[in-house]
DNA sequence: TAGATTGTTAATCGATTAACAATC
DNA sequence: TAGATTGTTAATCGATTAACAATC
């Protein structure tokens, strides 16, 4: 077939804001919604919308709207998040053991199949119902569990050493909460996640009135 | 003055990966680069890092380069991470914990004011330096200690309570970790953070190698 | 049927890239 | 000076928005 065009990240990213947002929906056992409502509920235009969803194809009934159950269900199956994934953590500090704790884990369907560390002190610690494993069994572990997805929750300096180890793996996604651009292979997706960038694009946004005006050249009084 | 084109939000978020960067080079004692150093380390083009700079005005010397020291202190005094700035956290759980044991508030000058839950189990326990306070304290608190920017470390059917009484405390800027949309005034700024949703997108990349054809209808066999 | 709302196309907008004159 | 690299402009690309025919 012709290659169709490619999905644009921005759409994808908005595609767990949609799932997460019908996911409310249907704990408060709303049936069915339009693109308007969804503008409402994620602040994501009605148009935006139901161009992203688009890419992959019909969603709802003209006229009508969308089943909230339905969508949930034709989403998650495009993020394949609709079958048990299993993911392991590299790093079992504070960052880890809050991860571990994280209640969202299920209604994705991941699955923390293992966790690592390579502090002699941690290893064997429990957390939780997880046994803090050395990082040398990662390899083995992985393979044995069948994960392709790795969350690296180590020291900055940590960081690369396990990327290798996780790419060596086998492990194909990455989500690196180490505040360092990982290098690796064409294959490797990975996603950064940088609390304290947010934290800094916050501290810019609050300080420039946001009209949009001045960007307030450094040299200005 | 006429006001100046605003600065896309891109641009801003590259930023935070910029002086992230610098403040690297200038531990490895490295002390000027092209804007092709960094590309390399970054990640971003070089023309691209030129243009997000131009947006605030100019920072290097042409045929030489920038130096590092100076431009990572031009660009937190762009963040307006030069000065220190007080910072709230409404949560004590495992998030708020990992949140308090975070290494990188220092480098970019935020303080964790102060630290609130409204649970009477949590409240008064010692986390580090902090004193976990009752969350009937946030506006007295909020006020004196002349915090402007909070996070959200609460479950999600708390997360809107908790940003009505943030705002009603003077919080103009919010990072939000529960897994909802907030209803706030305009004047406030919120940056979602979504753990969850980044390995949802993983789920998605990782399972249509990324060659960019065809999205994968769910209809497809 | 009339009203509502989708899916899609075309128009607009904005961001990225490429190219180059300025200048160290 | 010659070589390097910036800052900026113009060209390209891609994403968002608006509009509307299709249809429930």
């Amino acid at each position: 077939m012709a290659a169709e065009s490619p999905v644009p990240l921005p759409a994808l990213e908005r595609l767990s804001t949609y799932i997460r947002c019908l996911m409310q929906l249907e704990r408060d056992g709303v049936a069915s919604v339009s693109s308007q409502d969804m503008e409402k509920h994620t602040g994501v235009s009605a148009a935006q919308f139901r161009k992203d969803l688009s890419y992959f194809g019909e969603f709802g009934k003209r006229g009508i709207g969308y089943r909230v159950v339905d969508l949930k269900e034709r989403i998650a199956s495009l993020l394949e998040i609709d079958r048990e994934q299993s993911v392991v953590i590299v790093g079992a500090g504070h960052l880890g053991s809050a991860l571990i704790a994280y209640p969202g884990w299920r209604s994705y369907r991941f699955k923390i199949a293992a966790v690592f560390d390579r502090e002699p002190a941690v290893i064997g610690k429990r957390i939780r119902q997880y046994t803090v494993q050395d990082i040398t069994e990662l390899e083995d572990q992985t393979a044995r569990l069948g994960a392709r997805i790795g969350i690296i929750a180590v020291p900055a300096w940590e960081a690369q050493g396990v990327a290798d180890r996780l790419v060596a793996a086998g492990i194909v996604g990455i989500v690196n909460f180490a505040p360092m651009k990982l290098q690796t292979p064409e294959h490797v997706v990975v996603r950064e996640v940088c609390f304290i960038c947010e934290l800094a694009m916050l501290s810019y946004l609050v300080n420039h009135p946001a009209g949009g005006s001045e960007p307030a050249h450094s040299d200005d009084p």
